[in-house]
DNA sequence: CAATAATTGTGAACTTAGTCACAATTATTA
DNA sequence: TAATAATTGTGACTAAGTTCACAATTATTG
């Protein structure tokens, strides 16, 4: 293992599903797993598993394998989802109000505590047990709770402004879905969901030329 | 220009930010660009821009830049939206309903032309203009239309079962938002949005430290 | 308890992706 | 028309990421 490295944000990625894979395990009942079964389940090379987690220190046996229980624990610190996460969602369209009917998120630690939306017409509506509150109280939220990550799920005009607004909030991270590059110094995760589209689109005219 | 090369996946995911960025170009009014300005609006270097062209052929002028209208009609073309594509959705819940009320996905020449579910008693609602199906209907619904691209936005321990229905049918490309690797031979984009909020998770837990 | 089998952790080798730097080209200016 | 400025396209280089291959370790078997 060595200390203070930048992890590769492709090994940052894979983590998760490592994490995701080891829970199933868990649920499945198994005690110590192999880098070589994650790797099929995941279709990547045992190596690869080993490597990423050798950036982080030492957690399997040799001759055994990893103990599941453990390991997931492990990810869970690396990662950083042994805490919850306290996310607020701006914009209650198709987009925002799906995530907050999504209780997967929850399940993995990222609590959405508010649902935020500039269209008065929307501000006291309920999805789930979240009422939507306008935009221009979110200042005050932000006083009263500690917040941590924030999505942007507004139309991309709006995007840039509300990243400026959560930035002077100091929102440590936000996850954006609308189409467009935010120039801002928070962490930033891309959802790139017509890109998605393209990047297949692309991939099917391939197919048969190769 | 080599021909006949396999291009990176990330090159491809950078053509359609480039196709992004030269349509707003050329709403904006503007008649030519240098890679340099592209480069700038999207955070990246432009010898990555001129590179990722020069995998495709030579479509700028040298000294002048690029004629906007011209590079997304050469970008059309290379990424497959010069023609249309028809998808259908499978899961009409959250994330599917989302999709179908996205107007974005119809002017990238991404068109609903479905949507299939399970649940018999949201058979026959509407979302938007589309009924929803019940899934025992996508085979007729195949044999009458040409499907290229397939949704999977059902719950995860489904996800596989309708990917190998998908496979028979003989459809070309799936997105799936469900959290599973799915075995198939067909090409698949995956949406991992929890992924996207641990990776984001772990970037935030990293701030400090570096 | 020695031999065998399984599996990790990790440097080294390899492969893929990104940047540099500059000749070639085009347009503009004097 | 010669000099200047801007900008492309790309080969050479550098950096990042992946895979290999094997010593080290652990458990199991005869
Ligand atoms: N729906 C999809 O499937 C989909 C797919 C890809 C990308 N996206 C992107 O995601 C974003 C949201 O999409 P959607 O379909 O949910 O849109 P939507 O129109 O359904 O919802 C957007 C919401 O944001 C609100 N809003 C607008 N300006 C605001 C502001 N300044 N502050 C707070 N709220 C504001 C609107 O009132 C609306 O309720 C868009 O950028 C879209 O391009 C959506
Ligand atoms: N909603 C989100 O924000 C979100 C975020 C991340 C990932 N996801 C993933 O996306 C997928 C869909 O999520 P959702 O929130 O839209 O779920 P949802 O429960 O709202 O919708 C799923 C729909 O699929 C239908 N379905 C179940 N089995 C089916 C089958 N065999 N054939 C056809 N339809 C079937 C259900 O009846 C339901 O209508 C899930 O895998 C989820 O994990 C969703």
């Amino acid at each position: 293992m060595k200390e203070d490295q930048k992890i590769p944000n492709p090994v940052v990625r894979r983590l998760g599903l490592y994490y995701r894979c080891l829970n199933k395990l868990y649920d499945e009942g198994i005690e110590y797993v192999a880098s070589k079964d994650i790797a099929s389940r995941l279709g990547i090379k045992s190596s690869q598993i080993r490597k990423d987690l050798s950036y982080f220190g030492e957690f399997g046996k040799r001759g055994v394998g990893y103990n599941v229980e453990n390991l997931i624990k492990k990810l869970e610190t690396i990662i950083g989802v042994d805490k919850n996460w306290n996310v607020i969602i701006i914009g209650a369209g198709n987009i925002g109000s799906a995530l907050v009917n999504y209780p997967g998120l929850k399940k993995e630690k990222f609590n959405i505590i508010g649902v935020f939306d500039a269209d008065r017409s929307k501000v006291g509506k309920k999805i789930g047990k979240l009422t939507i509150q306008h935009i221009s109280q979110l200042h005050e939220f932000a006083k009263k709770n500690i917040i941590e990550i924030a999505v942007i799920a507004v139309p991309e005009n709006a995007a840039q402004m509300v990243t400026e607004e959560l930035e002077k909030l100091g929102i440590k991270g936000i996850v954006n879905f609308a189409p467009v590059k935010l120039r801002t110094n928070i962490p930033v995760e891309e959802v790139d969901i017509t890109l998605s589209f393209k990047t297949l689109a692309f991939k099917i005219g391939r197919e048969g030329s190769r």
